[in-house]
DNA sequence: CGTGGCTCCTGGCGGC
DNA sequence: TGCCGCCAGGAGCCAC
């Protein structure tokens, strides 16, 4: 799940949940989720200070810790955070547990274990040493053009390239081509001046769309197309059964009657 | 540069 | 019922 837009409410979640309080206790509890840092380090990094403020770049969510360093969290497919107080509400894949003085802790949990907790001196460096393209959010249009000029591979695939731009990824890719009605598999130097323009904005819409619906696509409006992206699911405009073809070796969900292909 | 295949990991589901 | 292969929202690596 964790996309860009479910990396920002996470952020927002640390925001109004974990910031300003002593951190008592870090437990690593899979140590398989560690990136470049063990487990001793980032206990004695984060022990007895206090998370200040976060970043969120591409699928990243970065939580600088008081005068020294950046906790950094990628959240693989299963990621998440949570943030509670009695140790029986603790989430059953739980694999870093932050205690605070206050008797709260946020876990961050990770079912499948694809997901990264490391630290960083340096938040750009470290985006620089993930080859990271710009950030899909921030993004103009100038931009955009330019990253994809000369291109080759299918739209799909290169708006899920973290290293053409950042943050958007299997499910939302599907959503932002519905709604500008292109085929997942038409190549990007197909696209016309028009095509791209609309590829641009609707990027724009849907991801500020999702993120003023807290990533929930429970509360994403009637025409789209997430809550009906499943075997057997149905287009919200025309009710076209759903096509599900693989696209760079994931799964695509597309409206045959609103995206043709075309070559 | 792009594609397809394999890998990491865990668990839920459908089929036999 | 029980077991097994397949699949899942991420991403790196490799051969071609």
């Amino acid at each position: 799940m964790p996309e860009l837009l479910d990396v920002e409410a996470f952020r927002q979640y640390v925001d109004a949940t974990s910031l300003h309080k002593s951190i008592e206790k870090v437990e690593v509890k899979s140590s398989e989720i560690l990136g470049n840092v063990s487990a001793q380090e980032l206990q004695a990094r984060l022990a007895g200070r206090k998370l200040q403020f976060t970043r969120r770049y591409g699928k990243y969510l970065f939580v600088h810790v008081v005068n020294d360093i950046w906790l950094t969290l990628h959240f693989g497919m299963t990621g998440r955070l949570k943030y509670f107080k009695n140790i029986e509400e603790e989430p059953a894949h739980d694999r870093l547990l932050i205690s605070f003085a206050n008797g709260f802790h946020l876990a961050y949990d990770c079912q499948r274990k694809l997901g990264e907790v490391s630290l960083a001196e340096n938040v750009e460096n470290f985006i620089k040493e993930k080859d990271l393209g710009p950030d899909a959010l921030e993004l103009d249009f100038k931009t955009f053009k330019k990253i994809l000029k000369g291109r080759r591979g299918t739209v799909k695939y290169t708006l899920m390239n973290q290293h053409i731009m950042a943050g958007i990824g299997n499910v939302y890719s599907d959503e932002i081509l519905f709604q500008a009605g292109i085929h997942p598999t038409t190549k990007v130097n197909k696209l016309d001046e028009e095509m791209l323009k609309r590829l641009f904005e609707e990027m724009k819409n849907v991801l500020r769309t999702a993120i003023n619906c807290q990533a929930d696509s429970q509360n994403l409006p009637d025409h789209y197309l997430l809550p009906h992206r499943s075997k057997g699911g149905r287009c919200p405009r025309c009710y076209s059964e759903l096509e599900r073809i693989k696209v760079s070796g994931r799964t695509a969900y597309y409206c045959p009657k609103h995206q043709e292909k075309k070559l």
